[in-house]
DNA sequence: CCTACATCCTCAAGTAACTTTAGGTTCAAG
DNA sequence: CTTGAACCTAAAGTTACTTGAGGATGTAGG
């Protein structure tokens, strides 16, 4: 019963005003009450809503996926196990996409650390670290045998 | 030397074929030959230059970095130096979303493990865990105190 | 030589999830 | 009563491609 703005509901959600009208639009927030100079008006339990939304959202969810959690959280029939099933699949995918990001981390590492060890100031088309990434995976090379290295620079 | 068509430079970089005609409109691959049915034709240096940008592209980094990355390959008068200073940069990145990743893995792990525990068969609208979704961060909460638990469903 | 059929071509539109821009209205303060 | 912040709508832009339509070309078998 708050009545707030657009703009006050995106300070206390941290979302863009810009993406609330987003949401509404694509039916996320169904419909919203409006002032009499139409400007729009919500709810304590519009911030409510919008709330889960960006959580899920920041939990990184599709919109499509946090359409369904919505409308679960709104069917008086629907189960909170059919919620944790949602949940348990993203997760599946969240820890996919953690380890990759963890061998890419440790790809860039090695690739910076290649740079630093052997090609200090070489010239591009020379590098021998950046010919590595125009053939097979990049790994750790033998600093001594390069083109390029601190000691016989390649420009 | 190898002359090849859109198909077989598909197949050998992993890339799709639209994908490969999108990459020479925006530049990123330069002028293609053709051959006489106006078919494009590829030489060792097309799937070497590819092979580059898609390893740049699994690394993470957006097309117009790979456009710098690039140019830098290509231009006689820049430094690797460079490359690694772009690749130092992207790595920082790529760390604060692996920070971010395995907080969300946390927390999505928690949720789950707190539906099985405290909300199991419960109704959607009553559900303690979709209702922490709208208020706070999710937490570890007692199992004792929920709404709906194994013992006391809510539906 | 002719017929399939795979592969190629271009151009246009679609995708996710917003953000940005343009041009105009309304509200709150002084 | 005026000024400036905040609001409104509608449309286009963003990223990095993917998909689709409709037609041309290349190749293998008969």
């Amino acid at each position: 019963m708050s009545n707030l703005k657009i703009g006050a509901l995106a300070r206390q959600t941290g979302t863009n005003a810009p993406t609330i009208r987003y949401y509404e639009e694509i039916g996320l927030l169904g419909s919203v009450g409006r002032q009499a100079g139409n400007q729009r008006v919500y709810s304590d339990t519009d911030v409510r809503r919008l709330t889960f939304i960006r959580r899920c959202r920041e939990f990184g969810f599709s919109i499509d996926q946090v359409r369904a959690l919505v409308a679960l959280v709104q069917d008086p029939a629907s189960s909170c196990v059919h919620a944790r099933d949602l949940a348990q699949e993203h997760l599946i995918a969240v820890r996919a996409k953690l380890t990759e990001l963890k061998a890419l981390e440790r790809s860039i590492a090695a690739f910076v650390a290649n740079c630093d060890a052997s090609c200090a100031g070489g010239a591009g088309p020379d590098c021998v670290i950046l010919e590595d990434l125009t053939k097979g995976r990049t790994q750790t090379r033998n600093t001594s045998g390069g083109r390029c290295s601190k000691t016989s620079a390649c420009s």
